[in-house]
DNA sequence: ATAAATGCAAAGGGTTTGCAAAGGC
DNA sequence: GCCTTTGCAAACCCTTTGCATTTAT
């Protein structure tokens, strides 16, 4: 649900900052706030392609970074060398899972990881805002070749 | 103790591939593994320059690259954009607090990260090899200003 | 002498920026 | 109409690569 909320709250928080709404802002908006997975730059740059939106990349990276900023739109370093951005949720953590094989990502959420990172934090002096955990192991297809497709 | 020891290591690992030991790789060996920090790659380069070691950047990371084959260095990557290096340690994990406001960043160790990353990694069906820990939050001093410089 | 490493500069990928043209308000 | 955004291309940062030259063995 919210979808179309959202990019709604989008155009709000533009308006209110006398920015303007654009269609570029919004198209890239609803792409990214329907997306239920990150997506790169380039991944939404190609969104718009298929969409019959010609949008240049100067534009996608400004806007990301507006979407960033209204804290509509979440930033994610995988370690992959470029950026990923999704939905800012509700929820408390995001955390991830990367096969070192495959290269495969997955997250996971688990309240401890913010219980540990909290305690851990405030022990170094730190107020903990929020964190990010990429656990590096090898998945269960790439661990056993064969087993991932059984039929 | 051992960063000579260290260094003869690297020597000894490029002499058993039959590799020259040039005095550049020894140079940046030698910076590498004395740091007690995490360094950049642009970092090595300058303390290079520093020692009056004129080293060209594709060696630079020609032999970082190196050093992380050989084992003796580890890459890591905090999200800034680029990579940092440091010796390898004994010590299990490390992990990393990063102020949100100052950019400085700090390391810890706490064994109970693993212990739920393992955990965490069981039960979505990964063998867990590593993990990267950042927590993202404000150190003391920049969320009461002034009180970091008492004096 | 031989095979490899070096240095330089150019290329590469992801991202940002400068500026004239387009467009929301 | 004013002011911001847009698009394009050039610039940018970090890193890699190609190639002639130097160097360890």
């Amino acid at each position: 649900m919210a979808t179309r909320d959202v990019a709604a709250r989008f155009s709000s928080w533009l308006r209110e900052r006398n920015l303007p709404v654009t269609a570029q802002r919004m198209a890239i908006a609803e792409i990214l706030l329907a997306s239920e997975r990150h997506l790169s730059a380039e991944e939404v740059a190609q969104e718009l392609g298929l969409r019959g939106a010609k949008v240049g990349t100067a534009t996608v990276y400004r806007t990301l970074d507006a979407l960033v900023e209204s804290g509509l739109v979440v930033e994610r370093d995988l370690g992959e060398g470029f950026r990923r951005f999704e939905p800012a949720r509700d929820e408390p953590v995001r955390d991830f899972l990367r096969c070192t094989s495959c290269g495969r990502t997955q997250e996971f959420h688990d309240e401890s990881i913010v219980v540990v990172s909290e305690r851990v934090a405030a022990h170094q002096g730190f107020e903990r805002e929020s964190q990010r955990l990429v656990i590096l192991g090898v998945c269960r297809d790439c661990r056993v070749p064969g087993e991932g497709i059984p039929s």
